[in-house]
DNA sequence: GATGAAAGCTTTTCCCC
DNA sequence: GGGGAAAAGCTTTCATC
């Protein structure tokens, strides 16, 4: 992984509709290595997948929630039965484990209050949580999927 | 927007590269029309762009941490420096303004732990915090860019 | 609106440097 | 590892129903 595979990141994790042409134009290269390169990149599992954003307001989901949970199971069998519940409710679209006073943290896309309400008396309904409390999205400053590749090229340990 | 768009939009959240004539199969369309859908919720924005998701691993950035913020300077001179300042930082990838105790909720993807100390001096050098506290994700149960289509079919105030 | 076929591009391969 | 040109494949348009 060196330069021109980072440029090609860079634009990829913003437009990934770009032709081969004009992505080997921005790195230099003819169509045939940078192809090579991305196709490479793919493998490597570097590049994950490809995909459309969609607009949440235009799927009437316009409101995104944070779900702090806390719990006081913490065995195996509770966990289990946690995350197969939450993972498979659609609203639910990231789940996290965190350390600290808070267990879990769930982000939510939903139409509005009430159907997170509706969405959250289905969580409690399938496992028991000790301390739930929410908080909504005045305001999305910034959503993004592309990272940062600063620390792309640091040597490291199980790095390719 | 029908069950066929929505069907489009299902497979297109979870892979791009998906070739028309296939698309076309799984809603029993043939290409043309199939591709007309396509370019409609394009135009329309809800399908608002197509990027590649790369491995936060293997790029070097396997932690996500989540940093809440309260200010005591709601005034719009404070908020413009900070969304600046932070906007601006590529390590934070998310930015929400909350209701409630947190007035910002940020999520961020850096290397290891000091990586995000460095991150964190960074944005308190720009602007002044009245109380800052983050948090690690032990473990990411789930991450998707797919948002709930459920609730795309109904009648709602501003549908297109 | 849907269809099938043609036209135009892009991606992918192949061979050479 | 990079480059050029041919081959294959996909997308986009067009004419028709």
């Amino acid at each position: 992984m060196d330069k021109k595979d980072l440029k090609l990141l860079e634009i990829l994790q913003r437009d990934a509709s770009v032709p081969l042409a004009q992505l080997a134009q921005e790195v230099n290269l003819s169509p045939t290595p940078c192809w090579r390169r991305i196709q490479k990149l793919q493998e490597a599992g570097v590049i994950a997948r490809q995909v459309v954003l969609c607009d949440a307001g235009k799927l009437n989901v316009p409101l995104t929630v944070f779900v702090s949970i806390r719990t006081s199971q913490h065995n195996e069998a509770w966990t289990r039965r946690f995350v197969e519940a939450a993972a498979g409710i659609p609203e639910i679209v990231e789940i996290y484990r965190l350390n600290g006073e808070i267990d879990y943290l769930l982000k939510l896309a939903v139409p509005d209050i009430a159907r997170y309400d509706a969405v959250y008396k289905r969580l409690i309904q399938s496992v028991e949580l000790a301390d739930v409390s929410s908080a909504f999205a005045m305001e999305v400053i910034k959503s993004s999927t592309v990272l940062p590749l600063d620390y792309a090229l640091e040597r490291r340990q199980g790095a390719a």
